[in-house]
DNA sequence: TTGTACGCGTTATCAA
DNA sequence: TTGATAACGCGTACAA
């Protein structure tokens, strides 16, 4: 009796299926996995035994171990999630790189970085997935040498390429650059420059002239160069200009940095942000002081993100093909766990947006 | 020569470690996990091998394999990750998860659903993961089934308790019932109801009285129901309330449904709305027909997302606390998965934030 | 169809 | 104490 109740309960394997119907592990595992191998009617009476039996299928891990691939895709994120999921324009490439991974089958871990700017090693090192994903991270991020020293195929999205890694990138030096002639062209002489995190130390606040250089994230150091040295080439001192770091691309955030360049002596007449999300604070900050945008200041995004088409006033903004971004991504992630190699990276192309937050200084 | 160029670059694994420091596989393995039981010179010795080996520490997965936990936890969308990240209720539920399982060295493991209005079963059965959050699937959805098969412990968020699960839940009826009662002491009288998808067939558009029935997402059917009871003891006839039902939560939609309910006749002059994006597209709608909220029209949302602070008008709406969802979920899903039974559900607490889009009726 | 050699660790249990 | 032995964990895939 005892011995009955005791009967372990352990969860059924391929072993416990293969002795009830009488075959062997490998016609069981063959029955879930290459149903061409083995009469129908025996693969029917297996997989039968099996849901009688409680059995779900093979063991992932099991099956991940003896395949040597988990068939999961992982995402390095820069940040905790909730930077990450208030920033829109990475929901969007998320969503591009998760749809396409999903089409093959593979799942997505996600691994949300921490104050260092990245995903803590120990959290990469112990990741179950054959490829990784870097969003973003700042150059010298730990998490890049955990993959290395793992093995894995990288894909990086907004980084300078690691050897051996393939890479999708936007032209941010370029997009910056349009956002800035454009408004150079409007007239305006008088700027603030309203960028995210520079360096991975969370700092938010008016930006020094050492802190400008060095500048750990790709993404930040294109776009602000590329709105300073348009600056510069149209006779505009980079010294003169203010700008603001806000710790992360936020809306509130921007809100607070705007408020600050627009109450600069003289204020400026148009401002750069470096996100839209940056921008929509940008636009709030104005309300709040009592300006009218575009009359007062103009104000020029970055990322053409949905709502940006909507925003009270419809933002001008620098339009980054965002969705393609996280496609291509994932399509070069699988592409590499195919064994293929890192292709050139390519380079999505930008363009202006305009709509009504910029006009032609009064 | 050949021979030597040709050896196989297989990966170093905890033999080839232990072999070229000469001691046993067991040890290595010590020297990784249990730092106490060996002299910290052989451990030393050990790491300084591995690493100029090459060798990263122990494979994930075999370590999975052998002590059978993956240390992950999956998360089940109802919808690709495209609906999911526009949502920023459930990106701030998302983070209040990651964050907690993200301190427990846990990573996060998505899977977005479907047409089926949840994971494909497949995904969930393949999944390293050893415990599943489901997020407002729909009640019927397959990916239980699947969690079930499993065995897999299981949280649900916003949805009906399954046998052997625990729950975290928020008084979403509660909810939609301060918000429609608030709306009738302002002396409202002419509604109008703008809800997300009721059933997992991506249908838009008019609800018809058969489809207000057996809706099978638990958290529309609580807001709905909570709505049309509350108008119904007031007074107000159900089926003279115009119900415009969103495939989505999603800003635009809810600008689709809104321009539809507000040229009905007689006009509404409130509008319930079951989220704070259908609310936000609910105010531009108003915009785009000239009209004024709140004086023309009051606008009600629901979740109290960040945003509604700051949109134009400010938003009332009912507040749930979203990180704290997220936390809580997080906490049992580790709690389960350290073993411990499912605990009694705990509902989380709604009040109504009252802002400026909505007044007295004038 | 089946036998069986891996895949790569973890963790008692045991010995020095 | 410190380290070793060996029994798993659960499949996959190839040769027979």
């Amino acid at each position: 009796m005892l011995f009955v109740d005791s009967d372990r309960r352990r969860r059924p394997t391929l072993d416990t299926v293969a002795a009830a119907v009488g075959v062997s592990r490998a016609t069981v595992s063959n029955a879930y996995n290459r149903p061409d191998q083995l009469s129908s009617s025996l693969r029917e009476r297996i997989l039968e035994t099996a849901r009688s039996l409680g059995y779900a299928g093979p063991d992932p891990v099991a099956r991940s171990l003896a395949t040597r691939s988990s068939a999961a895709v992982g995402f390095m994120l820069p940040q905790g999630l909730s930077g990450a999921f208030s920033d829109p324009a990475l929901s969007i490439v998320l969503d591009g790189l998760a749809s396409t991974v999903d089409g093959h089958d593979h799942s997505l871990v996600l691994m949300p970085g921490d104050a260092t700017g990245g995903p803590r090693p120990s959290i990469v090192a112990r990741a179950q997935a054959d490829v990784m994903v870097a969003y973003s991270l700042p150059d010298s991020a730990p998490a890049l040498d955990a993959v290395a020293a793992r093995g894995l195929p990288l894909v990086v999205i907004d980084q300078p390429v690691l050897p051996g890694s393939a890479r999708v990138e936007v032209q941010d030096y370029l997009g910056a650059t349009l956002a800035a002639s454009f408004l150079l062209a409007q007239g305006h002489s008088s700027f603030g420059i309203l960028t995210f995190s520079l360096h991975p130390d969370g700092v938010s606040g008016p930006v020094s002239f050492e802190r400008r250089s060095a500048v750990a994230f790709r993404v930040s150091r294109d776009r602000l160069g590329g709105y300073l040295d348009t600056l510069e080439k149209a006779g505009v001192q980079p010294d003169n200009v203010p700008v603001w770091e806000a710790r992360g691309s936020d809306r509130e955030l921007g809100r607070l940095g705007a408020r600050w360049l627009l109450t600069r002596t003289p204020r400026p007449s148009a401002l750069l942000c470096a996100s839209d999300q940056l921008a929509f604070g940008a636009l709030q900050a104005a309300r709040d002081l009592g300006l009218t945008v575009p009359r007062d200041v103009s104000v020029v995004g970055f990322d053409d993100v949905p709502e940006a088409a909507y925003s009270d006033p419809p933002l001008t903004t620098v339009r980054q093909p965002l969705a393609e971004k996280g496609r291509r991504a994932g399509e070069l992630a699988l592409k590499l766990l195919a064994g293929g190699r890192p292709p050139r990276p390519t380079r999505l192309d930008v363009s202006l947006a305009q709509r009504a937050s910029a006009a032609p200084r009064t």
